[in-house]
DNA sequence: TCATATTGAATGAATGTTCAGCAAATTATC
DNA sequence: GATAATTTGCTGAACATTCATTCAATATGA
């Protein structure tokens, strides 16, 4: 039985229409939201101001008023700048976190599946935009010199290191690849991370869907016996 | 014939104790240097402020200071903050090239020989250490918002970019793999670039020498017939 | 009424830039 | 060759601006 995986929907980096609830309300002031919804408000104005104008023009100014609030508001809700970006990077860490969790969950019992599926969501519109790109790229210049963010700043941690060596081990065990896992799950990783960085950029012609055909080659390249090309970019062999 | 490649001469990613001109002069006051000296002086002081604060906490007074010259200098061999930065990053730029470029003259007529080399030298100590990478990165932070770092902050351009995918292409004839010159070109390049940032972040344990096992992980699956293991890393295969 | 969310002006610290002055080097003049 | 004149590298204090933070006053909902 052959599974068939297309996993190229979609083709520019281009930007959903922004969140909904910031313009789903009917007017602006007073005092109409919850404090949790007001903080996932301010969060979201910052990454858009972190993809917009960069780390070190991001100011506070910048978030209330992309917020549409008023120029203390960040200070009473977070304690200061520096708890604001820990959080908004907290939350994108949490958001991709669960993102490649209920895609592997998904994906069922077999590892060629999950492997797949894992790097199908890696370039799937939710986290994989320009936007949460630029965002996520703010904060890497930022991590090797701010404590705070390095355990955060890599959004493929060591859970996600783990999952995928003990994905490409129990692969090399069904077909007797000759590689070591690790070494392998650390060229997988950086290469997804690589063409994340390079569609961020946007230079040359690298789109979500050029990044993810060559993702697949590197697949197709270092599993030959669990996947081949299909027309709509790799599938699965029979298990 | 064969010819073996020992990549791996160095373990660590720490620093090479600084550069030389800064503490060869007699003292440091009064005019001793040239123009062009002091420049390079501000510009290296700059990657040494980038790579312990980060580009948002890089300011004038701690290049000054780095360098071991008074304030306002900066303001008189560059005309701006701004313009030492682009020059800082022109700089990081000229370097990589030029080490790619001659580590790739030297190769030799051999497509594999030319990749492989292309690859060992992305992971020489000369460009790949803790300094440079955390200063490369401190710009790609801060490339997606300032149209005048993003010609430059690639350090991989489209110049090389072509000769990948030209050498891919090449080894493709010669064996007859079956991929895409230009899709395999763009992994590894990614693949480069993300093992970079890993090895910058300072994560998990990767080191340069895992990093390049990596790589040459890569270059074995991707190229089976043209390089095979060996006991220092990897070789090249017979022509 | 009471608690709390929100405002927006005030504040003070940080920082890029300017510039008058100084000193070293270079050139001109004797 | 010595001294004066001029250029040029360099200094550091002053200035203007930006920005995070504070907080008294106000608005809002229960």
């Amino acid at each position: 039985m052959q599974e068939t995986v297309s996993p190229m929907k979609t083709i520019d980096l281009e930007e959903q229409p922004a969140e909904p609830e910031q313009r789903g309300g009917p007017e602006k002031r007073g005092r109409k939201a919850s404090k949790e919804v007001r903080r996932l408000q301010l969060i979201e104005a910052t990454i858009d101001s972190l993809a917009k104008r960069g780390y070190a023009d991001t100011t506070m100014a910048d978030v209330a008023d992309g917020a549409g609030l008023s120029r203390g508001i960040v200070n009473f809700h977070f304690e200061s700048k520096e708890k604001l970006l820990v959080a908004t990077l907290q939350h994108m860490y949490d958001e991709y976190s669960a993102h490649w969790r209920a895609a592997y969950t998904k994906a069922g019992d077999d590892p060629a599946a999950q492997l797949l599926a894992l790097v199908v969501a890696d370039f799937d519109r939710a986290v994989c935009n320009k936007r949460k790109l630029a965002a996520w790229c703010a904060f890497w210049g930022e991590a090797k010199s701010r404590p705070t963010y390095q355990a955060l700043s890599g959004a493929r941690d060591a859970a996600y290191q783990n999952l995928l060596q003990d994905l490409c081990g129990k692969l090399g065990q069904q077909a007797g690849y000759a590689y070591e896992p690790q070494a392998l799950a650390l060229s997988l990783s950086a290469l997804l991370e690589g063409l994340w960085l390079r569609l961020m950029m946007g230079v040359e012609d690298v789109s979500r869907e050029t990044a993810l055909t060559s993702a697949n080659e590197f697949l197709l390249t270092a599993f030959p016996k669990h996947f081949a090309r299909a027309a709509s970019g790799i599938r699965r062999m029979a298990t």
